[in-house]
DNA sequence: TCAAAACATTGATATATGTCAATGTCCTGC
DNA sequence: GCAGGACATTGACATATATCAATGTTTTGA
């Protein structure tokens, strides 16, 4: 059970099975059917979620009530509205199953408590902001400085499995596209080749 | 000296005076004039700085060698390309200074040190990540789900110093928008009220 | 297994924003 | 103190992307 997590957790930081076993005492499993929600705007996120299988996405909706697509998660990703769950106010984003899911969640008072007594998970939680940190600066570096082609591609490349396991229109939205736009995009990629 | 490192760090984390005078051997005091560099792309950032005095800011050139910025830093903020500071590859970003400036630095090896040494600022860190996580995150769906005038209503709000203190161009960079496009937003607000 | 929904594509048109250019003002450094 | 540059504004025009609509295909669920 939590292979994933702990696969991912093992790629930062080393930890001993009784560590590990000390860990799971803080952590719940969950399952989602797809399209359940994990999470709706307007609700505090009470839960940091790992995706042992399965796929998210996380929404928000705009002034005409239009989707946005924030990001998507696949299995060993981290979701939840951080700042939601951080300052325990009311969420702005919603999370929900693309596909049947299963999850590992770790409550605001585990986080609390595991910081407290457990180094290695402060380290391992340091680690993980500072990626989140810099993925999330990547992409809007790549957002500005890249032509919509140009993003495109880069998106493709970093997240293959994205592109096959979901809807081309979601894409679209995550781009900040229309979906005819994404269509049309990518018939001129290919037929360019 | 140091007074708005020790400030902002003392907002997250109590020090006492003898830690305070053991992190000081870590940090370097460095005075940048107007226009001067921090930081050039394709350089390694070798130091993460935080503004003690003055203004920075951050930009990226894009294909036709155009600047974005990508962010600014008023006093008590941090500054730096994390993922090059991080990994150690050269540097997407360039920083200069809008005023002159009087810096903090804590270089690779001081962070790595001080992150071993010191669990308080392990802490310190895992608090300034998660808030700069939060903080990209909110420009980002402020970004995605408001109107171009809603958004600049909230970044005067969000950055009145900002708005004070930078040319209004800069600030049409930074909203990935053309200088003529802000200055038409602007005298629509104005003319409304 | 079939009907309905979800999805992708393509065309015609509308619209927001960028680009180019001209003008005037205000800094700023010599 | 003045000249040149940085900056903001405004107008005319160009262009990328959105929107609306129609069509065909694929997926889904009863």
């Amino acid at each position: 059970m939590y292979e994933v997590f702990f696969r991912k957790f093992n790629e930062k930081i080393q930890l001993t099975e009784e560590e590990v076993t000390f860990v799971k005492q803080y952590l719940t499993p969950k399952k989602l059917r797809k399209k359940q929600y994990l999470l709706q705007e307007g609700d505090i996120c009470r839960n940091i979620c790992i995706v042992e299988k399965g796929a998210l996405r996380a929404y928000i909706l705009d002034e005409h009530g239009e989707e946005h697509i924030t990001a998507f998660a696949l299995e060993g990703w981290t979701m939840g509205d951080l700042s939601s769950f951080i300052k325990e106010e009311p969420a702005m984003l919603n999370i929900d199953a693309l596909e049947d899911c299963e999850l590992v969640l770790i409550s605001k008072s585990a986080y609390i408590e595991l910081l407290k007594v457990m180094p290695k998970f402060e380290t391992y939680i340091r680690i993980l902001m500072t990626d989140a940190y810099m993925a999330l600066q990547k992409n809007m570096t790549n957002m500005i400085s890249l032509s919509l082609e140009e993003r495109y591609k880069a998106f493709i490349r970093m997240y293959p499995n994205i592109v096959q396991r979901v809807p081309q229109h979601m894409i679209a939205s995550h781009m900040g596209l229309s979906p005819e736009t994404l269509s049309r995009l990518r018939s001129r990629l290919n037929s360019r080749k």
